[in-house]
DNA sequence: TGCGTCCATACCCGCAGAGTATCGACCGAG
DNA sequence: CTCGGTCGATACTCTGCGGGTATGGACGCA
């Protein structure tokens, strides 16, 4: 049994997301029937039966299932060691930072001054991505270094190193019916429009898609929307919006991430620094890693 | 830039590791010319210089030890890939675990049948592999459980489970200098005769070469060797030995590792049933896990 | 200077992967 | 029940790439 390369599982993820052979060629820029054939002798040579065909399309046996996951982290670990080799390679690496927009709660303009201090330091570009796509940016090498946020994301694979922890308050319009109100619980907003964020599961899609804060704000203002969101975001409030604690939502956690094993002095560094901003904070207190559960 | 076969990353990591195309090319069953080209058009393509070549050899630029080092990592990730969707298309599929020889200091026995109790419990096969060897059994999908041991394996990509901490013991021939000493410090067994255990670094490789319990309590029954190594191995203590309670040895762990994001019910009631038994264990003492600093 | 080592180049070949055309199974409409 | 539409599989062809052999060119050493 010699070794799958990496067009087949492209070939076999392409198939099992769209669960269609036709449009699964389509996407791959090929013809119908070599894909077919491909897949066939894929599964011979696996020794495995990883899709069920009726004339009506295709389902994932369980193998396949596990197949399509393994075969993503996979393809990622393939794309990271391009990456990272190609990063290494340039004449001045830099450090890659992945962040959601306002993901890292204010913390990345006090983390950059310490760590340029340091004599470890480089180059910092920080790529601002869209919700939920740091981590993914992080396991497949575009980045080296990424703000997470727990319980949100999913960490595996990962070391990491908490920075703050805290609690969430509801933005509401300047004359919201609760707007007076020292503290609420989520029952207390059952009915409210809230905002959709892309890449979210679209779970409470009741609002208009929000991307940044600054829209957030605009949206509150104008009555459209009220959003519970981290207690760091009231860094963004205008006058025209009000920010009411929210007492029974988890607290959730900002941390930097890394790939396990990363054996990178800027990545060390700039992790360093991150702690110590972290400890120093004056406002928000740190605390200890929640364990992985 | 499209995709970088597992095909190339063979290539890339055969010539990276024997630092010579042709002894490279020979250990891949192949002739050296297309390999020196394989090699070329990957590192045209990725535009990054991986080797270092002078007409009497080849090194590894910082890129091209990037690069080996998460190719590793990604062909482990195919291989799981497919190993992993093999055995979930089984009929019958089985719980595979990996030990070292008595690396699980006698708790699998125990396991054993409160994991059979469960309701969840498949057919077991249990792999003794060689030492060092159970990390990478766990990483390349060979099997979905290991017992590791803390801190001499890496745990990094792996969830685990500690089962149990403890503290070391020297074995000495009946009639040893020593024998009579309630206690002992590393110091006092300088000169000794330490094996040598295959696998691992050969840091003190003063003695003759031990695979197991059976033929180390051989060995230092006759007087060729002395060893120090956890309390659990006092259960291979033939009667012409004696253990000696060694204080300045770090204590180790056992733990049970599986890869991380794993949703099988199998593992799941094994783990169970490994927790059940270790918080039950009589004589050696749970712990907390230690950090992975 | 001549030889041995080692990687690169030149050139050739066969097969695997990709394309086109078509078949066969299934489903739903009428 | 038949006919048309939808899908995946099969048959056949061809081209490009992965791999082979022979050889060149750079370097170190005696």
């Amino acid at each position: 049994m010699d070794a799958v390369e990496t067009r087949e599982l492209t070939y076999f993820v392409a198939v099992a997301e769209e669960l269609h052979f036709g449009r699964a060629a389509r996407r791959l820029g090929m013809a119908q029937p070599p894909l077919s054939r491909a897949i066939q002798q894929l599964e011979r040579r696996m020794g495995v039966v990883l899709l069920e065909r009726t004339s009506r399309g295709v389902t994932l046996t369980p193998a396949g299932l596990v197949f399509l996951a393994e075969s993503r982290k996979a393809l990622d670990a393939v794309f990271a060691a391009v990456r990272r080799a190609q990063r290494a390679g340039q004449v001045a690496p830099r450090l890659m930072v992945a962040m959601k927009p306002d993901g890292d709660a204010g913390l990345l303009e006090r983390i950059m001054p310490v760590y340029r201090r340091g004599p470890d330091a480089v180059e910092v570009e920080v790529v601002v991505c869209g919700i939920g796509e740091q981590a993914r940016m992080l396991r497949d090498g575009r980045v080296d270094l990424a703000f997470l946020h727990a319980p949100h994301d999913d960490l595996s694979g990962f070391d990491t190193e908490l920075l703050l922890t805290q609690d969430h308050v509801a933005v509401l319009p300047r004359h919201h019916r609760l707007a007076d109100r020292s503290a609420l619980v989520r029952a207390d907003l059952d009915g409210e429009p809230a905002p959709r964020w892309p890449g979210l599961s679209p779970e409470e899609a009741s609002g208009p898609e929000v991307r940044d804060c600054g829209q957030l704000m605009q949206l509150v203002a104008l009555g459209q929307v009220v959003a519970v969101v981290p207690e760091s975001v009231r860094r963004h409030a205008r006058a025209d919006v009000v920010c009411v604690p929210v007492l029974d939502v988890p607290r959730s956690s900002v941390l930097l991430a890394w790939p396990e094993r990363t054996r990178s002095r800027a990545v060390a560094a700039f992790v360093r620094a991150g702690t110590e901003v972290a400890v120093a904070g004056p406002v928000l207190e740190a605390a200890r890693l929640p364990g992985r559960g």
